[in-house]
DNA sequence: CGCGATCTCGGACACTTGTCAAGATTTTTT
DNA sequence: AAAAAATCTTGACAAGTGTCCGAGATCGCG
């Protein structure tokens, strides 16, 4: 039997929730505005429409906000990136779209991308946020990892390195394509393309 | 001829110089346990054995500080990396070389290159240190190029890959190394070596 | 409608921040 | 040794920070 005071609870609970997440979304924004050294609660609340007290209100402290939006984050990047593990039938189409989703992505949402890597090295420094932050780093490994493994199928070999390291060498590609895009560089996305599919091909004998 | 008021105001350009540079040394240890974003004039001071007055009088404000910290740092480091580039007379030797050479740079002096990603990653929010960082990553660059170079000399082929990219795998390899380093994986800097041993190979035909 | 629970705002607080300046101390010059 | 210049300390200031709180506004249900 469910009682009315836990009906209402949940309720309650569902709607709280929903307030959070619309709070994050708009805090997440600004933070990558922002970035964490620069972000304050009143600073992130005036980037919003919302006021600082009701920051404080949704969240007990900075770093319970902070840390949600990593987690926001988190669904929000694995939902994109899943997309680009599109259907290719030969070993350059997927190259190929490799390249392409990752070039995309790059000048989709490179300040989002920008965040990611502060909040990522910030992890080396405070230990608040390092699960998620190691959470997240090992999906994107796994994401990539599939692609590693279909282009492997594909091309009829094996993958020659590991998970760990072919996730360093894309995520290399990926920061200082970034560094550059942000730096003003045009042909940024395109050499980051052109990193991507000649990569590839290394990693599979 | 070089009048006295010269003479003069050479030495206390030197004296202040040197002054400069012990400041900046201590107040970069400090810069390294804090990271940037919790890194204060007065904290920064209190981790040293100086005032935070006499950091203002040395430095016009927190940026001129750090910037100047940057720079020292890059002075400090293409130093030690260059030292890594040792003769070697086979392509193994020089891999296995290279290999060694930056997971000692990483057990050695990891708060550094923690530091130093933080800059790097601060530089993509803010202009100020952007073109210290830009010259940083590029002297970097150049470093690792003469190893890739002397590995496609010493095996007979040539690179097959830009400098730009080398470096952005390297770089990839070192920072997850560094990432799992500081979160405590033991195999960290043997997963470096290994993972810095197969790349070299990859890279020239 | 009315009333209690929930939500929201804005201000108050204690504290830290960057910056600066007036004086004390040391070094250098005359 | 006196004067001048430099080095350094200490404390003050305004602005900004995280946190908390109380008074309205709004909502949901009887």
């Amino acid at each position: 039997m469910t009682s009315a005071a836990t009906v209402r609870r949940r309720a309650r609970g569902n709607k709280f929730e929903e307030r959070r997440r619309e709070l994050a979304d708009a805090a997440l924004l600004a933070l990558a505005d922002l970035g964490y050294a620069r972000a304050s609660l009143r600073t992130i609340a005036e980037h919003t429409e919302f006021s600082h007290g009701l920051l404080h209100y949704y969240f007990a402290d900075k770093i319970d906000l902070i840390t949600y939006c990593v987690q926001r984050y988190k669904a929000a990047c694995v939902q994109r990136y899943d997309s680009l593990v599109a259907e290719a039938s030969t070993p350059g189409q997927l190259a190929n779209a490799c390249g392409d989703g990752l070039a995309e992505a790059l000048g989709d949402a490179p300040l989002m991308h920008r965040l990611w890597y502060d909040l990522r090295i910030q992890s080396m420094f405070e230990d608040t946020f390092r699960k998620e932050v190691a959470e997240i780093d090992e999906s994107l490994q796994q994401m990539l990892w599939r692609n590693v493994r279909a282009y492997a199928d594909l091309s009829e070999g094996t993958p020659s390195c590991s998970p760990e390291d072919a996730y360093a060498l894309f995520d290399g590609l990926f920061q200082q394509a970034l560094l550059r895009y942000l730096a003003g560089t045009e042909t940024a996305q395109d050499d980051l393309r052109h990193g991507i599919r000649t990569l590839l091909p290394r990693l599979v004998d």
